[in-house]
DNA sequence: CTTACATATCGCCAGTTGTCAATTTGAAGG
DNA sequence: CCTTCAAATTGACAACTGGCGATATGTAAG
């Protein structure tokens, strides 16, 4: 509760990378797989960031038979961490990069971890808009 | 708006001797010698955060004589700037840190930019709590 | 016990950051 | 014009950070 713990939550929510996962998090949890293959980096980078991320209070896990999945923390006990991920939710949210973030987390939350581990953590081309079996329409040309 | 911008914010403000600025100016504006004075650190290191926070949008300075005052600013226009000034002002203010700092800002508000600046940018002891002369022995131990 | 696999950890590298000493800038006064 | 002096800028350097590949860990299945 002092310099050091608001030093650690302040830094962790002030890199790019780490705000897209907060930001990733925020409509629910989600396994560190999915968030490897929204984001396109490594999984050690990925790991490691969320490593940060729980220390700073931001996140917490769950396991679940062989995926671990993350999701927002902001207990009591952690003010600034609270604080920030509410105030958090309120901003960023027309960020083209987010926005971007957004339209493949929708896609990832679609298949679920079970796929995406066994595409090797990348998601099926970037087919936000219509994707394989594109039951009635077909909108390929959108975008 | 986006993410650069917000990155600047909050790497600003995540900065502990940054934040140790704000938490100073939160009580009214101040000559850079008088920052110095307080933090005890090189009067460059002190200019260059100055510059970093006033590109963030969260001081503003003021020249005067020969003195450059800086103050917050958290104007319109800086969304992310102006919500942290307002949430900072309510954290870290039992922070051993920050109350040192007060202390010592206090003594330097009271002897004003011109002494500090001919002390070489120094304040004068630290009789915060007694010091030189120790006029009387009761009053050191009230902390 | 061994294999398979999702995640964590380790070691390394490049880029950034915080600090200081030294120098430059710019305004006020002689 | 020249001096003075507060503040800004520059350059150097050590420490930290974010990224990746490789390896270790731990769990589930065979």
């Amino acid at each position: 509760m002092s310099l050091r713990d608001y030093e650690m939550v302040m830094k962790s929510v002030a890199d790019p990378t780490r705000v897209r996962i907060l930001k990733l998090l925020e409509s629910g949890e989600m396994c560190v797989c999915q968030i490897v293959a929204i984001l396109e980096l490594s999984q050690s980078t990925i790991s490691k960031h969320l490593f940060l991320l729980k220390m700073a209070g931001l996140v917490k896990e769950r396991q679940e038979k062989k995926w671990v999945h993350y999701s927002l923390d902001g207990s009591e006990g952690v003010p600034y961490a609270r604080k920030m991920l509410n105030t958090l939710k309120g901003w960023l949210n027309d960020d083209p990069v987010i926005v971007r973030d957004r339209k493949r987390e929708a896609l990832a939350r679609e298949i679920g971890p079970a796929e995406i581990c066994e595409r090797g953590m990348t998601l099926p081309a970037r087919r936000a808009a219509a994707c394989c079996p594109a039951p009635t329409k077909e909108a390929v040309g959108s975008k």
